[in-house]
RNA sequence: GGUCGGAUGGCCGAGAGGCGAGGCAAGGGACUGCAAAUCCCUCUACACGGGUUCAAAUCCCGUUCCGACCUCCA
């Protein structure tokens, strides 16, 4: 089996993965500012990383995931206020809005998902370091700021200069405390009504996502495997991240992998622009397991220009898929044994190429279809194990129990039994030449939304699922 | 202004020096009472201009166009 080989988004090479901890990898995934409803580029971001979860699992390690969720921060306290609630309200309806979507699409629960509000204690500690250390300092006025000017080492992630960058917006020296004016606050002083926690330096709330430093070293330690997270987040997030993390003297991430975004008309989705499309509007149109199909299609790093049609395409391709696999089924009695062929392995070492992953699955599926035609049992048996076990890695596996199920067994059961009754009559039209009641009994069936397909083993009848 | 990506056939979407990934659509064929499903065959390509090389979609230089980030976006 060949080696793993990851993009890094610091030295921006594909390179050998290499775990700090032989048999182990840590994962610390940025994951959602609960402020709103998930789009489908949200979801993407979940996807791609529980892709590379489950294929390092597969591979063999034991993988600890860690996504956090940001429960406080301005854009939640402004919804609040909007939506006439508490904070904590809004942030907890949106993380449960987030949960829902992730387990719709069947990304895999965390091995833990802390909150921001539950590490007040690790930010407080983290910032005292900083401190301590001389990188970070507390002006008087109840914020804490990390001065940039001290770091050696900031900006390599994103290969940009201080001094290059625009100035931002609040960069109007008078009245800031700031020694330079991109420093950036850990720590942000309490307006009256905002929820405050009390420091050293005054009461406050965090700042600059402090949070994701504070967790990822409390779950994954000084040093872990992966840090992942949209493209956007490169500048400033995880600039920042590192910036806290190292100034505290801890490694941090050894690798980092940034998912690309879902955009319309070349654009990325995002609120700013209008453009965003939610989960829940588009599983009004595909299942969940069609719209994950759809999403892990793409590679990580590539845009993923989201259309209707390339979303409708998609889920045919997969229905075509899951029609093999039911079949094999049917034909064999049970269900196909989950395998991984040397060609889908070398695509998903590859730096998770699946896309070439998908065309593996095309032969496979091309064979196992052959295969049926043939009466091949064996071979319709292996290309259904090898589909399911491709299927699988993608968190696209029909049989996973994780994804809603076809009606109870004994309504599917009556359903079954009031079809073949029906076929029984069209198979006596066929058999007088009586093509017209027979076309309308198959088409009286398919107005109900039931496909009648002559094979070669007899009829077979399949119904459209709903999500 | 700085940093980073991208442009591939009718469409989607890989590849990163030689052998035209794959899918969808289209056309033809097989099967079928007809459908459906399935299989087989065929077709179309690397934004533009130079250069390097025996060989360039791929490397280099330049150009055009598109997009992203530059302090709370996945």
């Amino acid at each position: 089996m060949s080696a793993l080989n990851l993009y890094d988004t610091a030295t921006r090479e594909v390179g050998v993965f290499k775990p700090l901890i032989p048999g182990h990898v840590s994962i610390y995934v940025c994951g959602a500012t609960v402020q709103s409803h998930p789009h489908i580029g949200h979801v993407r971001s979940a996807v791609n990383f529980d892709i590379l979860r489950r294929w390092l699992t597969w591979s063999g390690y034991d993988v600890t995931f860690i996504r956090n969720v940001t429960d406080i921060d301005d854009k939640i306290l402004h919804k609040a206020v909007h939506e006439k609630s508490p904070w904590w309200a809004v942030a907890m309806k949106y993380e449960r809005i987030f949960t829902q979507a992730f387990a719709s699409l069947n990304v895999l629960p965390p091995t833990y998902e802390p909150r921001a509000t539950g590490h007040i204690t690790q930010m407080v500690e983290l910032m005292q370091k900083l401190i301590d250390n001389g990188a970070a300092y507390a002006p008087g006025n109840g914020d804490v700021y990390l001065e940039v000017r001290k770091l050696k080492r900031y900006l390599t992630l994103s290969g940009q200069k201080l001094d290059d960058l625009q100035p931002a917006a609040d960069a109007d020296a008078a009245s800031s405390e700031k020694r330079d004016p991109r420093d950036f606050a850990l720590w942000k002083a309490a307006k009256p009504g905002d929820p405050s926690w009390p420091t050293p330096w005054g009461a406050g709330r965090p700042g600059w996502h402090l949070e994701c430093s504070a967790m990822a070293h409390a779950y994954l330690g000084e040093a872990f495997d992966i840090h992942g997270g949209g493209l956007d987040l490169v500048f400033p997030h995880h600039e920042n991240e590192i910036a806290q993390s190292e100034a505290a003297g801890y490694k941090f991430a050894n690798r980092w992998l940034h998912n690309a975004w879902v955009t319309q008309a070349g654009e990325k989705m995002s609120k700013s622009l209008g453009n965003t499309l939610q989960v829940e509007t588009i599983l009004q149109r595909v299942r969940g397991i069609e719209l994950r199909w759809y999403l892990g299609s793409a590679h990580y790093r590539s845009m993923l220009e989201y259309s209707e049609a390339a979303l409708d395409e998609s889920a045919v391709a997969f229905r075509r898929i899951e029609n093999f696999l039911t079949r094999s089924v049917e034909l064999l009695g049970i269900q196909p044994e989950p395998t991984i062929t040397d060609a889908f392995c070398a695509a998903m070492n590859d730096d998770l190429a699946v896309p070439a992953g998908l065309a593996s699955i095309s032969e496979n599926l091309r064979l196992g279809n052959q295969a049926i035609t043939d009466g091949d049992k064996k071979a319709i048996a292996k290309n259904a194990n090898e589909i399911r076990g491709a299927l699988q890695i993608l968190g696209c596996d029909p049989f996973d129990t994780n994804y809603p199920q076809s009606a109870s067994g004994n309504v599917s059961a009556a359903l079954d039994g009031v079809i073949q009754l029906a076929l029984k009559e069209r198979a006596a039209a066929r058999e007088r030449k009586d093509f017209a009641a027979s076309d309308a009994i198959r088409d009286g069936l398919l107005a109900l939304g039931i496909t009648i397909e002559d094979t070669a083993q007899g009829p077979r009848w399949s119904m459209e699922e709903k999500s």
